[in-house]
Parts: C-alpha cells; sequence; structure tokens
DNA sequence: AGCAATCACTTGCATTTTGCAATCAAAGGA
DNA sequence: TCCTTTGATTGCAAAATGCAAGTGATTGCT
C-alpha cells in the first residue's frame, strides 16, 4: 500500500479519496453482483469503461487494499481479483447508494430489482450477501 | 433540472454521476455537520476547494435537486444554500461512507467523534439527525 | 509445427477537468 | 467616501479522461 498524503483526516473525505470517483464502486459491483473476476469482464460493463483508466483503477484498487490479484490457477494469462474484507465492507456503502437512486432516479426497473430484493430482505440480507461473498473470494486467496 | 444523458440505469451508476467525485459529497457534509450554508464558509473547507470548483459543484447539485438556492433576506449579497429532501437523504450513505473509513482508514479522531456517536445512538440515530435536518433546511424554503 | 485467437495491459494523442491565483462588480459598513 | 465583504468569473498550467490502436506472452486448434 502506498503511502499517500491525504486532505484531511474526515472520514468522509478519506473515503472519497480511494473511491470517489466514477469508476471505482462500478469495477466493485461488478464483482459482487455479476461474479466478475478478470479484466476483460470488467472492460465488458454497461457503462464502458476504457482499457486504461480501468487498468489505473485495479491497480489501484489493489494498491488500497480492497481487491487482491493472484494468477488463475490453470490458464497462466489469466489474472483473477478478488475482494479482501476491506472490499466486502463496501456492501453496505454500495447498498444506500443503490437506495437512494432507487428512490430519486431513473433507474432501469430490471436493474433495480437486486436492490429491491436487498430491501425486502430485512436487515439480515446485507449481512448474507457479505457472508457469501467472503465464501468466495476469501476461501483460499 | 437539466436533462441528462445517463451512462445505464443502474443505481449504482446514477448515484456516481451525481455524487462520485471528490467534493460534491464534502459540500454536502459541511452543510449537514457544521451548519454551513453560505459560500464563503465552504470555501474555507479543511480540504481546501478551490472557488471555480466550489461554483461548478454548487450550481450542479442545485441542478440535480440535491441543494436549493435563496437569497438571504437580510443580507442582499449572500446567498443562502439549503438541502432539500432529496440532499437530505443522503446522510445514510455519507454515515456508511464514514463507517468505513473509521474501520479502515486512518482518520483523526477528533473527526471520528460525530460518526461514532451516531453509531452509538442505534438505528434511530439517523432519523433523527434527518428530521434535524428537515426542520432546519425545509422548514420556510 | 504453425497460426490465429485470447489475455492483460500500454501507448499516443486529443479533449476535458482540475487546481491555483488574480480579478470582478455589486452591496454594506464606517 | 473609501474600504471590506459577498459570490462568483477568468486565464492559464497541469492532471485526468476517453478513444483507438498496438504489444508481447500464451493458449487452443489443426
Amino acid at each position: 500500500m502506498t503511502d499517500r498524503t491525504y486532505r484531511s483526516g474526515c472520514p468522509i473525505n478519506l473515503g472519497l479519496e480511494i473511491f470517489g470517483d466514477k469508476w471505482s464502486l462500478l469495477i466493485i459491483r461488478d464483482m459482487m453482483f455479476a461474479g466478475k473476476r478478470h479484466y476483460r469482464e470488467f472492460l465488458a460493463s454497461d457503462e464502458g469503461i476504457s482499457s486504461n483508466i480501468l487498468a489505473d483503477r485495479l491497480a489501484m484498487l489493489v494498491d488500497a487494499g480492497i481487491l487482491s490479484k493472484a494468477d488463475d490457477p490453470n490458464h497462466r494469462l489469466k489474472a483473477i481479483y478478488s475482494l479482501t474484507e476491506k472490499g466486502i465492507d463496501l456492501l453496505p456503502v454500495i447498498a444506500q447508494i443503490s437506495r437512494w437512486s432507487r428512490k430519486y432516479m431513473p433507474v432501469d426497473p430490471a436493474m433495480a430489482a437486486t436492490g429491491e430484493a436487498r430491501d425486502r430482505g430485512g436487515p439480515g440480507a446485507v449481512e448474507r450477501q457479505m457472508a457469501a461473498l467472503r465464501d468466495e473470494h476469501l476461501a483460499q486467496a
């Protein structure tokens, strides 16, 4: 984790310094909800991230300790990205953003379904989803 | 509210298209926790926002319906910014960012106090804080 | 063995956004 | 009257972003 120099010690600011941009949380969303693990998969996002930005953000998120990167055991060319606990803990943030947008923005109903189901799942739904992510991503990382 | 064209209808993306940058949520933070209402006050933030960016973000947030702008009744030069309901509803998002940062980032303990108190206040603490903001900001806007 | 396809990126370059300092006009206060 | 305060705007350099093309190391197919 590269040493950084922060604008201030405010919790809100420190969070924004890491993921306060238009792409970082979308990469994490794709890992959490679409099960993406490879560069090529992230590149194919709906929003159309460009390859240089994707490479930059993946490196930054790994450096920040939110993702980890490993070689695919049965395909030497493939890199596999995993969420760390620090990354999985961003789910509550993402879930709140989703709630706000579903209330105020013109969301695509099909894409709102995941969030609506989570809301219907009661207070434990986020925790259950985080537990599932731990199984997938922290298993033998 | 200017018509925008969005990268996708995904709730996460739509939120990021509005406040997915390094400054917007800091302005809202200053309104929520420091009671700031005037341009000059925002300009004096710890993080040092520059005046052109501040003007740009304030206009954008007003356009997005998150803030409203009014003339100060007893000072014609002063503009007074208020949170709308849509803006107040960002508190849960901000509270989650605060939690994550307090867990993982090197926050200034003094600046963490507000968030810690909110967490200790139980599940109703955020709602109470939102109710107080409604009193201040929606009263006679 | 040969070769095209796939993999995770890089590179070059134009455009956009940001950051910084200086400046502005209108209004208030002494 | 003159000085300060207000919410900005302007000019310019630097950084970030977006887009298209290219790179080199595999891998799978024949």
